[in-house]
DNA sequence: ATATAGTGTTAGATTAGTCTAACAAAATTC
DNA sequence: GAATTTTGTTAGACTAATCTAACACTATAT
């Protein structure tokens, strides 16, 4: 089986390529914060062991096995953050380290008592899928808020990114999932947002945050 | 902090110390199932970090700072341990496993909600104290079933080792802790013995199995 | 008290994963 | 299209954790 810097790497190549369509040594150097040299000499690892294809001077590229495998730790990952914010109580700004660390566990029992005790959940505490046992995952074809227009009544239904500052300027505003929202204003100058949801009559979004809230017409 | 190999270590030496009292380079070859040399040049390293004291040829012991944390190990290993039996419906043959993989996740938050939602357990599923956050641990003195008298009638409240095979053991006996029991007879020539309680009125248990069971007067 | 068995050590090698320095190739910009 | 910037590669070194082979020390037993 894989270590669980093998495993890393191809969450990081997973990842990147939905984001970028091509994945070079840079972007997973700069993702993986370690040096060139480093993903370059275990990119050549990765090719001999069949997680990718690679050429020098190529973009690198998940093969089927490496795609499943790394489908299949994005579902420890993505149960791991639900089960700890549904049963345990966490806050889903907490989840992601802790589920960074249990999503290399050995132990497929935890993880379908995991799913079975939530009575397998689709999506996970920011809106994100979860891969079924077969690694494949269903695309949610949301729309950015940023890209509605004035007037439209929408719900949020995932974010684009999680980072714990993001989810925390969420949680200052009373932002979460399945929140109701109307656009008021959209501002020519920024493309800021006016919009307003319950107990919040008139609250401004950035550009930068509007394009991180996945939303759906209601 | 330390690596998980360096804890796995660490963990050994705790409970080496508690069977024999000298533990010696031999011991934790044979224990962690590496190779002697390995054993000497690992041993020197944790000397050097003040894990343990060490001089050569002589027996190695814990200091305070390694026993505390081989202690705090413990504690995530048994509340790990007690979370799977009481709140995700695992039997306690099925979780030690899984314990050594979660027992080296860094997340004190986790470990501290698990604590909570099971009301801060004092005992795992097999009736090992679990350490409190200073790496305090209390000495159960509790007897063992095998140095019982015929007639004595006693709870059964810790086992002395936890093997899968042991667990099912138990299980197919329908053993399990709190369970009260009554010594019939012990029978000379092999030490076994004839014990009697819910629903089996006549049981024989060998003397290897009276060795780990851990019982109290009731 | 010496032979033997058991235990511990040294030396040297290996693998996984990482680094820096230096150079080479490709892409971008002027 | 030449210069510059970005990206990728090679070479060589390092650390943690492991191994085997060979030898040394300690303890045990007759």
């Amino acid at each position: 089986m894989a270590s669980p810097t093998v495993e890393n790497y191809l969450k990081a190549l997973y990842a990147l390529a939905n984001e970028d369509d091509e994945v070079n040594i840079s972007d997973l150097s700069i993702h993986l914060k370690v040096s060139k040299p480093t993903v370059n000499s275990m990119v050549k690892t990765l090719n001999q062991q069949d997680w990718v294809n690679y050429e020098r001077y190529k973009p690198i590229v998940l093969t089927r096995k490496g795609r499943k495998a790394a489908a299949l730790i994005l579902r420890k990952h993505r149960l791991t953050e639900m089960y700890l914010v549904e049963k345990m109580g966490f806050g889903w700004e907490e989840v992601h380290e802790i589920a960074e660390q249990i999503e290399h566990v050995k132990a497929p029992a935890l993880f379908d008592r995991m799913d079975k005790l939530m009575d397998f959940p689709k999506v996970d505490p920011h809106g994100s899928p979860i891969p079924d046992k077969d690694g494949n995952i269903i695309d949610q074809n949301y729309k950015k808020l940023s890209e509605c227009k004035v007037g439209d009544q929408v719900v949020l239904l995932a974010l684009t990114h999680s980072s714990k500052d993001f989810l925390e300027f969420l949680d200052s505003r009373e932002i979460s999932l399945k929140l109701e929202l109307e656009i008021k204003a959209i501002e020519p100058f920024d493309s800021s947002m006016l919009i307003s949801y319950y107990n919040h009559p008139s609250e401004t979004l950035s550009q930068k945050v509007c394009d991180r809230l996945l939303v759906q017409k209601s």
